[in-house]
DNA sequence: CATTCGTGGCA
DNA sequence: TTGCCAAGAAT
């Protein structure tokens, strides 16, 4: 392809200028560990670098390498990582460190196959890692390479057919600085995260502007090209409060995986047509404890986000009526008091819920 | 190739 | 209030 405007080399040097200057001071920056690369990297999937934070710092410190973090319990990694999202990421992360330390003797893996063996390693994993700590020659493709060269190329296809992201990804590959690829691929990401973004774009900050084609007609918001996504569905839900005579409340685990799986919650489930949400409470938890339960009044309605539903939540404080809950599922169930439920990894909607019947009197 | 998997910020 | 979307991976 004929380059318009830039040249490769002029490119890269832009580029390069630019970041040595507006490089954001980021903690795992300060140093080269590729722990820190990995876990910083993991943390980003689908993250903006503000959430990820104060999540990274935490992280870092209750489990400072690979082995503290192979040696800890899932459900410590889950509460360090609780109300960053996709608990998959954390899952994946203490099986692949257990697994670093079981087949590479606590190192994590230089090369990109090595690198895409590890769970929750994927292209742009691997990439990330392989360059920023181990100076690989593998450009990174994530959604902010997607826009810049989107942009930069005017790519009128939809970014999310295959044949469109390996010619993006062949394109990035091209433009890599062979020479310095892992300071390189940071630059081009951090030109998507702080300039090239996706509405209101700082091109007159761009330091690649005068090559975008997209800029040359003024058409840069119209990139990149995406199918639309389905609506989002609404579920309603019913959740159980039950308080024993001591004050302790009933909380379980959730399956090991899927949907928030490995984190606690209060028993509860879906609203069935037709069933009220105190009927659908004492339901759920008789199918899924064996108990039965009197639903006395409704605490709340917490309305929750996720990324493919939506819930509106109804929690009820209940009483245990008869029997000795025990999970139909094989998952543990515990009484704790209030102060306890600090120490298991809740999702957002229920951490919410707890936060008003921990400091209100109830 | 399409779907599943969180959360918070923003217009 | 709603929709969009952000340093993707697994299935």
């Amino acid at each position: 392809m004929a380059e318009r405007g830039l040249t490769i080399a002029e490119f890269r040097r832009r580029l390069s200028v630019w970041f040595s200057s507006r490089a954001r001071d980021l903690p795992w920056r300060r140093g080269v560990d590729p722990y820190q690369t990995w876990i910083s990297e993991v943390m980003l999937q689908q993250t903006r670098v503000d959430q990820a934070l104060p999540y990274f710092e935490r992280f870092v410190d209750a489990f400072p390498d690979v082995r503290a973090l192979a040696e800890a319990e899932l459900d410590e990694v889950l509460l360090n990582w609780e109300g960053l999202g996709y608990y998959g990421r954390a899952r994946n992360l203490h099986l692949a460190a257990r697994q670093v330390v079981r087949d590479h003797g606590g190192q994590i893996p230089g090369t990109y196959d090595g690198l895409k063996q590890l769970p929750g390693v994927g292209d742009y994993t691997a990439s990330a890692v392989g360059s920023l700590a181990f100076g690989l020659p593998e450009a990174v493709l994530d959604g902010n390479v997607i826009r810049v060269l989107t942009r930069y190329d005017a790519v009128p296809d939809d970014v999310g057919r295959s044949p469109v992201r390996r010619q993006l990804r062949r394109r990035a590959q091209a433009l890599l600085d062979p020479t310095n690829p892992g300071t390189h691929n940071e630059a081009m990401m951090e030109v998507g995260a702080t300039v090239c973004t996706p509405r209101n774009p700082r091109c007159a900050e761009c330091p690649i502007q005068s090559g975008c084609a997209a800029h040359l007609v003024g058409s840069q918001e119209q990139y990149p090209v995406k199918a639309q996504k389905a609506p989002v569905p609404e579920v309603q839900v019913a959740v159980a409060v039950i308080e024993r005579e001591d004050g302790r409340l009933l909380v379980q685990r959730r399956p090991p995986s899927g949907l928030l799986g490995g984190l606690w919650e209060f028993p509860g489930g879906k609203i069935e047509a037709g069933e009220s949400p105190a009927e659908a409470c004492a339901r759920e938890v008789r199918e899924e404890l064996g108990v039965e339960v009197h639903p006395i009044h409704e605490i709340t309605v917490i309305r929750h986000a996720y990324s493919h539903f939506r819930i509106v939540m109804s929690a009820w404080s209940c009483r245990l009526a008869s029997g000795v809950p025990a999970t139909t599922n094989g998952e543990p169930c515990l009484w704790v008091t209030r102060d306890q439920l600090a120490d298991f990894a809740f999702p957002r909607a229920n951490r919410r819920l707890i936060e008003l019947i921990t400091q209100e009197t109830d």
